[in-house]
DNA sequence: CCTGAAAGTATGACTGG
DNA sequence: CCAGTCATACTTTCAGG
């Protein structure tokens, strides 16, 4: 990916509802040209969606604890995520390395709602649970670092690309 | 919060570019009284912004992990968010109950990177660091369930109900 | 791949139930 | 608090360098 694209989706993961006259504007090309970018980001997969940023405050979900399982019985099948992914209560799940199968993130009304989630996920899943209350959050979802100089990491790529400069 | 709002609030964490045309039909109300309505949520905090959902891979970001971080010494005041708050790798950042004090949630372009950035974290703000490798994320940032709960028992007037299935 | 312009549509403010 | 209208701005497509 280039400079004009990562400065489009560095606009666009900051406001979502930019225009293409703004985005035309930061990134210095015409409208028609952001546009089309716009569409090809979308259609490559590298813009996945837009989204709504929410105080989950208000929306009276205050508490938000990480959830750490693992099955009572490893060697049945593993498919935790998908026996919970109908609690609406799961913002993500991420499977991970080390003493646990998936660590959960769950946002809930408060201790009560928590319990009552804790045991709908052991029943659902067949797992125990080993759960970390957020206390604060200083910060969350901030904006990946998207830099005009792409730093190539060892990865092979396309020949006609030197690392550092820009490619025609 | 109401019915009407929640459902608002539903449709724009699911699509964040929704037209307000789209969102009153969805909705049931003219699209005046549903601009007039986001333009509250927004004011009130209720909707903080917009974001474009990324693909991660897609910027070469596809390693994902958790690290959790206690002070080497304890007596030392605790500005451990501040103090990592200029690594842009570092997604999120929880202050936590139990062992640990802070998770951290960091994306990186590969092993090579998570060692650099453990090692920034450790010296930035004089902290122990204990690393959990996302192996893959099933689901993330899903739209919390928001309708069908409504705090107070009450009917207001009931809204023309058309074409339901969005943002489960 | 870019620019520029024209048609269709949404937005934002205002009037009025 | 909701609905209808209108001027302005944006989006989207098309022709062309």
């Amino acid at each position: 990916m280039e400079e004009i694209d990562r400065a489009i989706v560095a606009a666009l993961t900051g406001d979502g509802r930019l225009s293409y006259t703004d985005l035309a504007e930061k990134v210095g090309l015409s409208v028609s040209a952001v546009h089309q970018r716009v569409r090809r980001l979308e259609q490559r997969g590298v813009i996945k969606g837009y989204s709504a940023r929410v105080s989950f405050e208000a929306l009276e979900l205050p508490l938000t604890a990480f959830v750490a399982i693992r099955p009572f019985d490893p060697s049945q099948p593993d498919d935790a995520p998908e026996r919970l992914a109908h609690l609406p209560e799961i913002d993500s799940c991420y499977s991970v390395a080390g003493e646990d199968f998936y660590l959960l993130l769950v946002r809930v009304a408060g201790p009560a709602d928590l319990e009552r989630v804790l045991q709908e996920i052991r029943t659902a899943a067949n797992v125990t649970t080993r759960t970390t209350v957020v206390l604060s959050t200083p910060y969350e979802h901030r904006p990946p670092k998207i830099s005009a100089e792409p730093a190539v990491r060892g990865r092979s790529r396309p020949a006609a690309e030197s690392a550092g400069s820009t490619a025609g």
